[in-house]
DNA sequence: AGCAACAATGACAACGTTGTCAATTGCTCT
DNA sequence: AGAGCAATTGACAACGTTGTCATTGTTGCT
């Protein structure tokens, strides 16, 4: 492997004039630049990280900080942060421990550029306050709390949720169940929050008992659902607040032996792999994780840029498949 | 940050048995171990990657090559990967690009290990002679086949595919449809000819226009199963060749106005997030594609012990859900 | 006790880069 | 043309570790 020495000789300027190219600082001659580039490029030199890290001792590492590693949105999180960190020759590290002791001794060391808080961490008051004494930049996805600070990434999921609820009600629902989400994270309340303003802006009541508490996860789904097809004022279409558990809404529907989307409308959220293997393919609202997580890593790498307690919102949209349909006569 | 020579000065040594000691060097005296050791822990020292990467040159990065990142199987190879070189304090790099050069400009760079390649890669032509060029060692995922070398690491397909083939000719399934997986995959011909040997081993016809070519997509498992479900002699049952299809075969059911198991039986192979999150849950095959890479890495990060040309088979397992139930009586 | 053989430790260079500061070059202005 | 100043370049140390080789300590044997 050449070295800039190698480069240097070829070009015919000393190697520290090679460093300053390589670096892209100031005050280099554009001819003299070129000799180097071009000298780079017949040797087909890669910079040496170990060299560069030990002398600049410019940080290196992201930690990503995750729930649990099994829930289906960790894949497009892992994709975005693998992918954003190479964009940036950077290295990822994965914890699915959080705890004071890890956080602090991840923070003290010196390679670690900073934090990333996937839901519901990034509400975690412990971790939060933890961070907030160590001086390393973090940023927070899934959340809209200002709390710590600390940069935050989300999609307005009270705006998206909104849109989902107002779309079953112009097909004609006016009884419609909501699962929340689990009380950790913060997009839970947000999402409950878009149901209910959209109810209410059409005429509709949010206070029915319609509401019942989940937790994300498959299992709550189907329990949630079977207790909102046990009620009186059966609902006509079921919200779940995310793939995960409009799954298991679909199954509780099959179990009664009624059919999606005829006799029960069904809608999710997330967009994840799910919504697009179960049968009727899901509506929900597509988000991308992994657009966020690329962008938390970009203002990671980036910090030049002011982003203390900076809110950074994404795009989302209403993905209409074929899990609703027009509300029954009744 | 302390260095080795702060802990040198507190532990009354020189600096460089504290390196002997870091790195578990022989011919040091248990009595000098142990008061580097407290040293260490007192200090709260942590080996500078950079330093010791820079001098003793040892490569640090595995690379991972992937097919198609949003495929279902990507999420716990990505883990099992992270965990696998977090143990081993190596770096993992991703690839979704598996060129000639990308594969020879990874190679050419001392900080790489070597690779691992998951399917369909596993058995790419161009990618193994590549490789086997390239004097780096690599592990290939999900493949039995020698070819052109490199540790091979896989369950054993055929027997997986053989039992739960069994399982449903127990239920009594004399009319079991197959969807074959994507051709360049090899475990789809393993999965076949453990299909066609069960069917064998009980007397029952395996060439009976019962296969149907999938590619492991969703699409392909409805789209086969359509076909399967219009042909004179219909199937009881439908093996697919993973969770995937199974899921698309069992939206195909839905669409005919068939209950599963009632009047089809369906099973995948995988066990993936979408196995448990579709209705009803699926029978399937296990296989911890975590454990797996988390193999590959180790194979990589200790090549004192031979592997060259090894083939490492993990275990499997049956997993009994509410997809299969006996045949009906015709 | 004396010596060999080997185990244990130490001294110091080297890895490839960036930081610091000094030296040189080129430009502007009189 | 020469002074003065800024822009550009270079010389060399330093980063924290491991590799090499020399030195010291210890053990077992005669």
């Amino acid at each position: 492997m050449p070295t800039i020495i190698d480069i240097a000789k070829k070009a015919g300027v000393s190697f520290k004039t090679v460093s300053r190219v390589l670096n892209e600082e100031v005050n280099v001659r554009p001819a003299t630049r070129q000799k180097v580039l071009d000298a780079v490029k017949i040797l087909n030199y890669r910079t040496n990280t170990a060299a560069r890290n030990l002398r600049s001792k410019r940080p290196k590492v992201i930690a990503l900080l995750i729930n649990n590693p099994s829930q289906s949105y960790t894949q497009s999180v892992q994709l975005g942060a693998l992918l954003g960190c190479q964009k940036y020759g950077l290295f990822l590290s994965l914890h699915t421990k959080y705890d004071k002791k890890t956080i602090v001794s991840l923070a003290s060391n010196t390679e670690t550029i900073g934090f990333i808080l996937t839901p519901p961490i990034s509400d975690n008051k412990k971790v939060l306050e933890t961070l907030s004494n160590l001086k390393k930049p973090f940023v927070r996805l899934g959340t809209k709390h200002p709390k710590a600070g600390g940069t935050r990434i989300c999609i307005d999921d009270r705006q998206a949720s909104y849109k989902i609820t107002e779309h079953l009600i112009n097909l004609g629902h006016n009884q419609i169940g909501f699962i929340k989400g689990h009380a950790d994270y913060e997009t839970a309340t947000h999402r409950l929050l878009g149901y209910q303003e959209a109810l209410e802006a059409n005429g509709l009541s949010t206070n029915n008992g319609l509401i019942v508490q989940g937790d994300f996860s498959y299992a709550s789904g189907l329990v949630s659902t079977e207790k909102l097809l046990g009620l009186n004022e059966k609902p006509t279409a079921i919200f779940a607040s995310n793939d995960e558990m409009a799954a298991g809404a679909l199954a509780a529907a099959y179990k009664k032996g009624m059919r999606v989307p005829d006799s029960l409308s069904i809608v999710g959220f997330d967009d994840s792999p799910i919504a697009m293997a179960v049968y009727p393919q899901l509506t929900t609202v597509r988000q991308s994780l992994s657009d966020m997580i690329e962008k938390a890593v970009e203002i990671l790498a980036k910090p030049q840029t002011d982003n203390k307690n900076k809110i950074v919102i994404l795009d989302h949209a209403l993905v209409l498949r074929d899990s609703t349909g027009p509300a029954l006569d009744t």
